[in-house]
DNA sequence: ATCCCAAACTAACAGTTGTTAGTTTGTAGT
DNA sequence: ACTACAAACTAACAACTGTTAGTTTGGGAT
């Protein structure tokens, strides 16, 4: 293959300012502001904008597919699942905190690709909330209600991508380490 | 006062609006469709789409500001102090899951408030911080890490806009209280 | 030296954007 | 019947949008 790196340079670029602004903000002409070049430059790497939002978008929810279903079938306590589905939000968003964006805000505005999209988040949310259920009729956490207990855990999880670029000196691994405490646990004595 | 009943059609259809696709993303023409006359009769009742944006997100964050103000100087224990907030955001939120998603995800397209709005949000989480920080000074509280314990609750209560339309049988008393459960006491058994 | 080709460029397009100016309409109060 | 006025309209604008076509550039391999 060819040196598919200037096109990687636009989506990270692109997923900079996407970030900053919002997908439908950011022009054509922002992007190649940004890489000192002109918008039509951009042509020759890259299809069309919407492509751009595809690629960041896409790659990051088959990312959380995967992970998830490498969690579904191991065998481990549902303590250990849950925080392994943070741990696996907070290594995905720590490598990507760009994309994240896109991913949490802009994938409205993907045009072929929303429904694909769709069916991965529903079928990660799904899984996700079989962990949980499974977890309360084993007994293993507490019986709570469950559609809070996955909008309050994900809700968290979903926002990571705004507070690591401001904790830099947090390791991951801290950082999943304190997190799964707190949403385990709580902030009671 | 004349009747600004229009102007508030205006900015109500509007807040629907961005919430589905954004600020950026909406158009006045889509705002005049979805009222069933013409972009340029908007402009009999309201100045600019900036301002539409301006009266949605600062009317919210100004409520939320007067809301902390009250619960800071009421003499209560750091865990009722929580539980006030929590209520504070289910109460708001529940009045205008629309509005919430511009204060959300829009503000940075504020122009002439960008920096009242920031100031706002800033002293809001500073006052959240310092009743976390004298719960844990009271013992009220765990000891744990008081940043990823303040990201965690308020990406929650910042992310019920996009939760509560989905369950309109919850009633805010009733979120709250399962809320307060889950964020103080965690998932554990 | 010549060729190749990735990667930049200029110029232009058709459509969309927020907004303004000036005009018409319908209704409520006199 | 007349007036006043809120609230709609049509027409147009200048700027900006994503994108295309065709052209130039500069360095690596032959």
């Amino acid at each position: 293959m060819k040196s598919e790196t200037r096109k990687e340079e636009i989506i990270k670029t692109a997923a900079k300012l996407f970030k900053e602004k919002g997908y439908s903000a950011v022009t054509m002409r922002d992007i190649a502001t940004a890489m000192g070049i002109k918008a039509a430059s951009l042509y020759n790497h890259i299809s069309s904008k919407q492509e751009i939002l595809k690629d960041i978008i896409i790659s990051l929810a088959e990312a959380f597919t995967e992970g998830m279903q490498q969690i579904k079938s191991s065998h481990i306590s549902t303590i250990q699942k849950v925080q392994a589905v943070i741990k696996l939000h907070v290594d995905i968003t720590a490598k990507n905190t760009y994309g994240m964006a896109s991913l949490n805000n802009d994938w409205m505005h993907l045009e072929d690709e929303r429904g694909y999209y769709l069916a991965l988040r529903n079928g990660y949310e799904a899984d996700f909330r079989s962990i949980i259920d499974e977890g309360m009729r084993r007994n293993e956490i507490c019986n709570g209600n469950v559609e809070i207990i996955i909008f309050s855990i994900l809700s968290t999880l979903r926002s990571l991508y705004l507070w690591i670029p401001k904790k830099e000196d947090v390791s991951p691994q801290e950082l999943s380490d304190n997190l799964s405490s707190i949403l385990i646990s709580g902030i009671n004595k």
